[in-house]
DNA sequence: GAGGCCATAAACATGC
DNA sequence: TGCATGTTTATGGCCT
């Protein structure tokens, strides 16, 4: 048979090499589509028999490369573990053989001899052929050994790379220092493309149906790890240990492969509960948390910082679904070694949050992107130094944003770090200046000044609308501004309550959810502000905006104070408008404020409609934001819209405009947008 | 500290 | 009766 010559040398090659490579079944669904006698693609990049040839032979001199030996690994797993089988088969043609012996006899069966053999089995005849507790101990056996085998590969990879370091350096540092750093982190990428693909194997084995684990659960988080755990901030940490030789460094590396190694062996348990294979015993995280993450935070540090732990806050454990209420960290500490020791449910549990941060990850990449052709559309220059989210940490002084614009750190925990250059800024996923106090926050979140003086709910609605349609975030608006839009948003200016209520849930995913909360403040917000009015009509009750009363119900406090200017261009800042709104708003309201005609309550409210067909919308005499520039409106527009409590007007319908030109979701922003550009500025924000 | 604005909660009334 | 709608009151937080 073809596969013979091939496992021949397989065999022979590595047995008297390091120790490396035997055990490390790879089962892979491709693979096993082959007969028995087909070699494995082991791996994604190559052929398996050649990688596994190429890999015993280069191991010989030391130069093998991480995907060459987990190619290698993979063969020889899968030749043991098909030997094995075709043992196992023929004894089960055996009249005297029961399964208790079989599963005695999988446990029990040696690898050494198993390597010998030949394998003829695919892992789909495997799984028919051995009960589940025997390929249970098939795999455990074979994770054993595979870990025992990459740990010390691992550390002759290390004593190799020392020694190539040494003599780098020895040799009068000739080597830019980036040189060495390249080359750690070339290590350092090897290593965690061999935890890869030795968790991709071990997964493939549970994808077959040899363990019970979901497939989505096993591939996506784990595929994810390397790019997730590779910060270059933590890099050096692991080299950091570079004059002593090798013990931190191997550490960590070796706690790594191993927390990887173990977190697949529990996970590929999780069928029946058999003890950990054995390497994990002497693993030396207190907590045994099995993620690459943390385990690689602990080991750098190795202990416990002091004062703070990245799953310990406000006195409670922020394990997931844990909460448990720690007096200090010092019973955090205990209380994570006992609850949330290394044990199947904290692996799942890990699983479950790298798939989490997975997803996150995903979608940051997704709306960054947007977010760049958004700023390519808007000319805006993507290198600009992140305009959105230097405004998350305003100034200390400019108190009125201080409570909203909160933390501007999205991670926290300091475990995953999403790219935050000029090409993928973080600020979309939190964009109109939406502090995580904010987001999902059930309690109050109060952005009165944010409505009131700076952002127009109209131009900020078009610019993020997909953001807060998608995303569960509250709108940085009040109810009342919220309500007053969506009725200007319709074409005869007035709405039913349930299409309020539509619009809030159309507009907003946040408003998808509480909806008893948010339709009693709707409800108490049309009730109780004046600017509301109920109107009867031909469809029931309407709610239409008077819009004077709505100018009136904000008495102009803009005095011109450098604090109030300050507010409100941190409010701008902060409420996600870009740059080039900013700079529009600059030339264009900041003249305003200083216009004595604005500056002036008293004449500010002459600018208030009266309620009169001639009069302007309190904002309409005024250039509002100067980027836009929008065609003036007539003024009988704004007084149209409380006339329309009595008569829906259909000449409003007629002269309404088109899809608003700043717009960028016609379909979603109202017509009313040229206008609310307008008269939000001058009315809403800065009366 | 007072007053205003706002969010939230709740009680109550009314109509379908 | 249950629900939707509408009104009113109370409370607390934040800001000026």
């Amino acid at each position: 048979m073809m596969v013979e010559s091939a496992s021949e040398t397989i065999r022979s090659a590595p047995s008297g090499q390091n120790g490396v490579g035997s055990l490390s079944g790879q089962a892979d669904g491709s693979s096993g589509a082959g007969t028995a006698g087909a070699a494995p693609a082991a791996g994604r990049d190559g052929s398996g028999r050649e990688a596994a040839a190429a890999a015993a032979g280069a191991d010989c001199n030391g130069e093998m490369t991480s995907t060459e030996l987990l190619h290698f690994q993979q063969q020889q797993a899968l030749q043991v573990a098909r030997q094995f089988l075709l043992q196992q088969a023929s004894s089960l043609n055996s009249p005297g053989n029961n399964d208790g012996k079989q599963a005695a006899s999988a446990v029990q069966v040696p690898v050494s001899v198993a390597m010998m053999s030949q394998q003829m089995l695919t892992p789909q005849q495997m799984q028919q052929i051995l009960s589940p507790p025997q390929l249970q101990a098939l795999l455990q056996q074979q994770q054993a050994l595979m870990l025992q085998q990459l740990q010390e590969y691992y550390k002759k990879q290390q004593e190799q790379l020392h020694l190539q370091l040494l003599t780098q350096q020895q040799a009068g540092k000739q080597q830019p220092k980036e040189a060495l750093g390249n080359k750690q982190l070339a290590f350092q990428q090897q290593l965690l493309q061999m935890q890869q693909l030795q968790q991709q194997h071990l997964l493939n084995l549970q994808r077959q149906g040899l363990v019970s684990l979901q497939p989505s659960q096993a591939s996506g988080p784990l595929q994810a790890l390397p790019q997730a755990a590779v910060c270059p901030t933590d890099l050096p940490q692991l080299w950091k240990g570079e004059g002593a030789p090798g013990q931190p460094a191997e550490d960590s590396v070796r706690q790594e492969g191993l927390d990887l190694a173990s977190t697949a062996a529990t996970a590929t348990s999780f069928a029946s509960p058999p003890k950990v294979s054995p390497p994990l015993s002497h693993h030396p995280l207190p907590n045994g948390q099995p993620t690459v993450l943390t385990s690689r935070r602990d080991s750098s540090s190795h202990e416990e910082t002091p004062s703070s732990h990245p799953l310990y806050g406000h006195g409670e454990c922020k394990w997931p679904g844990c909460e448990t209420l720690c007096e200090d960290l010092g019973q955090f500490i205990k209380h994570l070694n006992t609850e949330h020791a290394l044990d199947d449910r904290s692996t799942a549990q890990c699983r479950v949050q790298m798939q989490v941060v997975q997803q996150l990850e995903i979608q940051l990449a997704k709306e960054s992107e947007r977010l760049q052709a958004m700023m390519a559309h808007l000319h805006m220059r993507p290198s600009e130094p992140k305009p959105f989210s230097q405004p998350l940490n305003p100034a200390p002084g400019s108190s009125s944003f201080s409570k909203v614009t909160v933390s501007a750190d999205p991670f926290p925990d300091g475990l995953v770090h999403p790219p935050t250059s000029a090409a993928a800024p973080v600020t979309p996923l939190r964009p109109p200046g939406l502090g995580s106090a904010s987001l999902h926050s059930g309690g109050p979140a109060r952005r009165r000044s944010s409505d009131k003086f700076c952002s127009p709910i109209s131009s900020e609605l078009a610019q993020n609308h997909e953001f807060y349609k998608n995303a569960d975030v509250r709108p940085p608006f009040t109810y009342a501004s919220l309500i007053r839009q969506a009725i200007l948003e319709t074409p005869d200016r007035q709405l039913t309550l349930n299409e309020i209520y539509n619009w809030f849930t159309r507009m907003f995913a946040y408003f998808r959810r509480n909806t008893a909360t948010w339709k009693n403040a709707v409800r108490h917000n049309l009730s109780l502000h004046k600017c509301f009015v109920r109107v009867e009509n031909v469809k029931g009750a309407v709610w239409t905006v008077d819009e004077r009363e709505y100018q009136k119900r904000r008495p102009p406090k803009m005095t011109g104070s450098p604090t109030l200017v300050k507010n409100m261009i941190s409010g701008l800042s902060y409420g996600a408008l870009n740059a080039s709104y900013q700079a529009a708003l600059a030339e264009s309201s900041f003249p305003l404020l200083s216009s004595p005609s604005m500056l002036n309550p008293g004449s500010a409210s002459s600018l208030l409609p009266l309620g009169q067909d001639d009069m302007g919308a309190p904002g309409e005499p005024l250039p509002s934001n100067g980027s836009s520039s929008p065609p003036r409106l007539s003024p009988p527009q704004y007084s149209h819209q409380v006339q329309v409590k009595e008569e829906p007007a259909e000449a409003e319908e007629d002269r309404r405009p088109g899809p608003p030109l700043g717009a960028p979701n016609p379909s979603t922003v109202g017509p009313p947008e040229d206008r609310d550009l307008e008269e939000d500025l001058p009315g809403e924000d800065m009366s």
